[in-house]
DNA sequence: TTTTTATATTGCAATATTACAATTAATATT
DNA sequence: AATATTAATTGTAATATTGCAATATAAAAA
Protein backbone atom coordinates (compact mmCIF):
# COMPACT_ATOMS: atom_id res chain seq x y z
CA UNK A 1 0.00 0.00 0.00
CA UNK A 2 0.96 3.29 0.22
CA UNK A 3 -1.88 5.62 -0.53
CA UNK A 4 -4.18 6.93 1.88
CA UNK A 5 -7.49 5.86 2.68
CA UNK A 6 -9.31 9.03 2.14
CA UNK A 7 -12.83 7.18 1.24
CA UNK A 8 -13.07 5.81 4.89
CA UNK A 9 -12.96 9.57 6.05
CA UNK A 10 -15.65 12.01 6.20
CA UNK A 11 -15.50 15.14 4.21
CA UNK A 12 -14.64 17.29 6.75
CA UNK A 13 -11.56 15.24 7.69
CA UNK A 14 -9.98 15.25 4.53
CA UNK A 15 -10.66 18.68 4.03
CA UNK A 16 -8.80 20.02 7.35
CA UNK A 17 -6.11 16.98 6.22
CA UNK A 18 -5.41 18.65 2.81
CA UNK A 19 -5.51 22.59 3.46
CA UNK A 20 -3.11 21.12 6.59
CA UNK A 21 -1.02 19.26 4.01
CA UNK A 22 -0.41 21.87 2.24
CA UNK A 23 1.19 23.57 4.92
CA UNK A 24 2.47 20.90 6.17
CA UNK A 25 5.95 21.97 4.54
CA UNK A 26 8.25 24.81 5.44
CA UNK A 27 8.93 26.17 2.11
CA UNK A 28 4.89 26.65 1.82
CA UNK A 29 4.19 28.04 4.97
CA UNK A 30 6.98 30.52 3.92
CA UNK A 31 5.06 30.84 0.48
CA UNK A 32 1.89 32.22 2.66
CA UNK A 33 3.91 34.72 4.65
CA UNK A 34 5.25 36.10 1.81
CA UNK A 35 2.19 36.66 -0.17
CA UNK A 36 0.72 37.96 3.48
CA UNK A 37 3.45 40.47 3.79
CA UNK A 38 3.41 41.70 -0.07
CA UNK A 39 0.65 44.13 -0.73
CA UNK A 40 0.14 43.28 -4.08
CA UNK A 41 -0.84 40.01 -5.29
CA UNK A 42 1.63 40.13 -8.25
CA UNK A 43 4.60 38.00 -6.57
CA UNK A 44 6.78 37.34 -9.20
CA UNK A 45 9.75 37.41 -7.18
CA UNK A 46 8.45 34.86 -4.56
CA UNK A 47 11.89 32.38 -6.29
CA UNK A 48 14.03 35.01 -4.75
CA UNK A 49 12.94 34.77 -1.44
CA UNK A 50 13.54 31.34 -1.23
CA UNK A 51 16.23 29.17 -0.77
CA UNK A 52 14.51 26.36 -3.71
CA UNK A 53 14.89 26.48 -7.51
CA UNK A 54 12.46 27.76 -9.73
CA UNK A 55 10.38 24.53 -10.52
CA UNK A 56 10.70 23.80 -6.89
CA UNK A 57 8.71 27.12 -6.08
CA UNK A 58 6.42 26.29 -8.81
CA UNK A 59 5.52 22.78 -7.66
CA UNK A 60 4.83 24.17 -4.07
CA UNK A 61 2.60 26.93 -5.73
CA UNK A 62 0.31 24.24 -7.61
CA UNK A 63 0.17 22.65 -4.19
CA UNK A 64 -0.96 25.71 -2.30
CA UNK A 65 -3.34 26.19 -5.33
CA UNK A 66 -4.63 22.62 -5.40
CA UNK A 67 -5.65 22.47 -1.81
CA UNK A 68 -7.59 25.69 -2.18
CA UNK A 69 -5.01 27.91 0.22
CA UNK A 70 -4.24 30.28 -2.44
CA UNK A 71 -5.63 31.79 -5.96
CA UNK A 72 -4.95 33.45 -9.01
CA UNK A 73 -3.21 32.46 -11.96
CA UNK A 74 -0.21 33.86 -14.08
CA UNK A 75 -1.13 37.73 -15.82
CA UNK A 76 1.28 38.03 -18.68
CA UNK A 77 4.58 36.74 -17.73
CA UNK A 78 4.08 37.59 -14.00
CA UNK A 79 2.09 35.36 -11.53
CA UNK A 80 -0.54 36.49 -10.02
CA UNK A 81 -1.05 34.69 -6.63
CA UNK A 82 -2.88 35.21 -2.96
CA UNK A 83 -3.77 33.73 -0.63
CA UNK A 84 -7.72 32.53 -0.08
CA UNK A 85 -9.14 33.95 3.00
CA UNK A 86 -11.36 31.11 3.17
CA UNK A 87 -9.18 28.48 3.20
CA UNK A 88 -7.41 30.13 6.46
CA UNK A 89 -10.69 31.17 7.88
CA UNK A 90 -11.74 27.30 7.98
CA UNK A 91 -8.78 26.62 9.25
CA UNK A 92 -8.96 28.94 12.24
CA UNK A 93 -12.29 28.18 13.07
CA UNK A 94 -11.36 24.44 13.05
CA UNK A 95 -8.46 24.62 15.77
CA UNK A 96 -10.56 27.16 17.91
CA UNK A 97 -13.65 24.71 17.78
CA UNK A 98 -10.83 22.25 19.04
CA UNK A 99 -9.62 24.80 21.54
CA UNK A 100 -12.72 26.02 23.29
CA UNK A 101 -13.66 21.95 23.20
CA UNK A 102 -10.55 21.40 24.90
CA UNK A 103 -11.09 24.19 27.91
CA UNK A 104 -14.54 22.36 28.63
CA UNK A 105 -13.17 18.73 28.94
CA UNK A 106 -12.28 16.93 32.37
CA UNK A 107 -8.84 15.66 32.19
CA UNK A 108 -7.82 12.90 34.29
CA UNK A 109 -4.45 12.25 33.20
CA UNK A 110 -1.61 14.01 30.59
CA UNK B 1 16.98 14.86 -3.23
CA UNK B 2 13.65 14.32 -1.89
CA UNK B 3 14.41 15.52 1.43
CA UNK B 4 13.16 19.16 2.83
CA UNK B 5 15.82 21.74 3.26
CA UNK B 6 14.18 22.30 6.89
CA UNK B 7 17.35 24.20 7.74
CA UNK B 8 16.84 27.26 5.03
CA UNK B 9 13.57 28.28 7.08
CA UNK B 10 13.16 29.79 10.35
CA UNK B 11 12.40 27.81 13.76
CA UNK B 12 8.75 29.24 13.46
CA UNK B 13 8.16 28.11 9.93
CA UNK B 14 9.52 24.83 10.93
CA UNK B 15 7.29 24.34 13.72
CA UNK B 16 4.31 25.59 11.98
CA UNK B 17 5.00 22.88 9.33
CA UNK B 18 5.37 20.22 11.32
CA UNK B 19 2.48 20.74 13.40
CA UNK B 20 0.30 21.00 9.87
CA UNK B 21 1.79 18.11 8.46
CA UNK B 22 0.77 16.04 11.34
CA UNK B 23 -2.80 17.01 10.85
CA UNK B 24 -2.25 16.48 7.48
CA UNK B 25 -3.65 13.15 7.04
CA UNK B 26 -7.81 12.42 7.51
CA UNK B 27 -6.80 9.46 9.96
CA UNK B 28 -4.67 12.12 12.12
CA UNK B 29 -7.71 14.48 11.87
CA UNK B 30 -10.21 11.37 13.33
CA UNK B 31 -7.60 11.02 15.97
CA UNK B 32 -7.85 14.49 17.25
CA UNK B 33 -11.66 14.75 16.76
CA UNK B 34 -11.50 11.37 18.87
CA UNK B 35 -9.21 12.33 21.86
CA UNK B 36 -11.29 15.66 21.30
CA UNK B 37 -14.74 13.69 21.65
CA UNK B 38 -14.29 11.02 24.65
CA UNK B 39 -13.05 12.69 28.24
CA UNK B 40 -10.91 10.54 29.36
CA UNK B 41 -7.60 10.04 28.09
CA UNK B 42 -7.80 6.27 28.29
CA UNK B 43 -8.23 5.66 24.42
CA UNK B 44 -8.07 2.01 23.97
CA UNK B 45 -10.48 2.06 21.52
CA UNK B 46 -9.05 4.57 18.63
CA UNK B 47 -8.41 1.46 16.85
CA UNK B 48 -11.92 -0.01 16.63
CA UNK B 49 -12.99 3.61 15.90
CA UNK B 50 -11.00 3.75 12.61
CA UNK B 51 -10.63 1.61 9.32
CA UNK B 52 -7.10 0.98 9.67
CA UNK B 53 -5.14 -1.75 11.51
CA UNK B 54 -3.79 -1.57 14.68
CA UNK B 55 -0.30 -1.17 13.78
CA UNK B 56 -1.32 2.26 11.30
CA UNK B 57 -3.37 3.43 14.27
CA UNK B 58 -0.01 3.26 16.54
CA UNK B 59 2.49 4.34 13.49
CA UNK B 60 -0.27 7.70 13.40
CA UNK B 61 -0.21 8.42 17.57
CA UNK B 62 3.36 8.32 17.12
CA UNK B 63 3.27 11.15 14.77
CA UNK B 64 1.05 13.11 16.35
CA UNK B 65 3.11 12.65 19.89
CA UNK B 66 6.57 13.19 17.67
CA UNK B 67 5.33 16.19 16.23
CA UNK B 68 3.82 17.78 19.62
CA UNK B 69 -0.11 17.57 18.82
CA UNK B 70 -0.50 14.66 21.12
CA UNK B 71 0.84 13.54 24.81
CA UNK B 72 0.62 10.65 27.13
CA UNK B 73 1.96 7.08 26.99
CA UNK B 74 1.24 4.07 27.45
CA UNK B 75 -0.23 3.23 31.46
CA UNK B 76 -0.41 -0.88 32.05
CA UNK B 77 -1.98 -2.31 28.58
CA UNK B 78 -3.76 0.27 27.86
CA UNK B 79 -2.51 3.58 26.14
CA UNK B 80 -3.23 7.13 27.67
CA UNK B 81 -3.20 9.97 25.19
CA UNK B 82 -4.69 13.23 24.89
CA UNK B 83 -4.03 16.49 22.88
CA UNK B 84 -1.62 18.85 23.44
CA UNK B 85 -3.42 22.07 24.34
CA UNK B 86 -0.46 24.40 23.47
CA UNK B 87 0.00 22.57 20.01
CA UNK B 88 -3.42 23.64 18.79
CA UNK B 89 -3.16 27.17 20.44
CA UNK B 90 -0.16 27.90 18.29
CA UNK B 91 -1.89 26.70 15.50
CA UNK B 92 -5.31 28.65 15.98
CA UNK B 93 -3.07 31.63 16.98
CA UNK B 94 -0.96 31.45 13.77
CA UNK B 95 -3.84 31.09 11.46
CA UNK B 96 -5.98 34.08 13.37
CA UNK B 97 -2.79 36.15 13.51
CA UNK B 98 -3.03 35.67 9.14
CA UNK B 99 -6.60 36.47 9.00
CA UNK B 100 -6.17 39.62 11.12
CA UNK B 101 -3.17 40.34 8.55
CA UNK B 102 -5.04 39.63 5.63
CA UNK B 103 -8.34 41.83 6.68
CA UNK B 104 -6.10 45.11 6.65
CA UNK B 105 -4.59 44.32 3.54
CA UNK B 106 -5.19 46.08 0.01
CA UNK B 107 -6.21 43.89 -2.93
CA UNK B 108 -6.00 44.82 -6.57
CA UNK B 109 -6.67 41.36 -7.97
CA UNK B 110 -7.84 37.87 -7.34
C1' DT C 1 2.65 -19.64 35.60
C1' DT C 2 0.09 -19.74 31.46
C1' DT C 3 -2.93 -17.21 28.76
C1' DT C 4 -5.06 -13.28 27.27
C1' DT C 5 -5.17 -8.44 26.14
C1' DA C 6 -3.25 -4.10 24.51
C1' DT C 7 0.08 -1.62 22.19
C1' DA C 8 4.66 -1.05 19.97
C1' DT C 9 8.14 -2.46 16.64
C1' DT C 10 9.98 -4.51 12.49
C1' DG C 11 10.11 -5.38 7.74
C1' DC C 12 8.38 -4.62 3.47
C1' DA C 13 5.67 -3.24 -0.70
C1' DA C 14 3.13 0.50 -2.83
C1' DT C 15 2.72 5.13 -3.36
C1' DA C 16 3.70 10.09 -2.62
C1' DT C 17 6.74 13.96 -1.93
C1' DT C 18 10.74 16.85 -2.61
C1' DA C 19 14.04 18.94 -5.45
C1' DC C 20 16.12 20.19 -9.64
C1' DA C 21 18.04 20.26 -14.61
C1' DA C 22 16.28 20.64 -18.93
C1' DT C 23 12.74 22.09 -21.62
C1' DT C 24 8.56 24.31 -23.03
C1' DA C 25 5.13 28.00 -23.43
C1' DA C 26 3.88 32.45 -23.62
C1' DT C 27 4.28 37.28 -23.03
C1' DA C 28 7.60 41.54 -23.24
C1' DT C 29 11.23 43.99 -25.03
C1' DT C 30 14.37 45.35 -28.43
C1' DA D 1 11.05 39.17 -36.21
C1' DA D 2 14.65 38.04 -32.78
C1' DT D 3 15.68 37.98 -28.11
C1' DA D 4 14.85 38.18 -23.32
C1' DT D 5 11.98 37.25 -19.40
C1' DT D 6 8.83 34.68 -16.51
C1' DA D 7 6.70 30.80 -14.98
C1' DA D 8 4.87 26.03 -15.99
C1' DT D 9 5.88 21.30 -17.33
C1' DT D 10 8.50 17.10 -17.87
C1' DG D 11 11.55 13.66 -16.41
C1' DT D 12 14.07 11.69 -12.88
C1' DA D 13 16.61 10.56 -8.58
C1' DA D 14 16.40 10.62 -3.62
C1' DT D 15 13.67 10.31 0.19
C1' DA D 16 9.37 9.98 2.95
C1' DT D 17 4.81 8.23 3.89
C1' DT D 18 1.15 4.90 4.18
C1' DG D 19 -0.55 0.51 5.37
C1' DC D 20 -0.29 -4.01 7.05
C1' DA D 21 1.28 -8.89 8.40
C1' DA D 22 4.16 -10.77 11.56
C1' DT D 23 6.34 -10.34 15.68
C1' DA D 24 7.73 -8.43 20.09
C1' DT D 25 6.74 -6.49 24.58
C1' DA D 26 4.57 -5.93 28.71
C1' DA D 27 0.95 -5.83 31.90
C1' DA D 28 -3.60 -8.08 33.42
C1' DA D 29 -6.40 -12.03 34.10
C1' DA D 30 -7.05 -16.79 34.62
Amino acid sequence: MGATKTDHFTDKQNTIATLAKAIGHPARVAIIEYLMKVDSCICGDIVNELPLAQPTVSQHLKELKNAGLIKGDIEGNTICYCIDEKAIEKLQNYFGYISTKLINKKKDCC
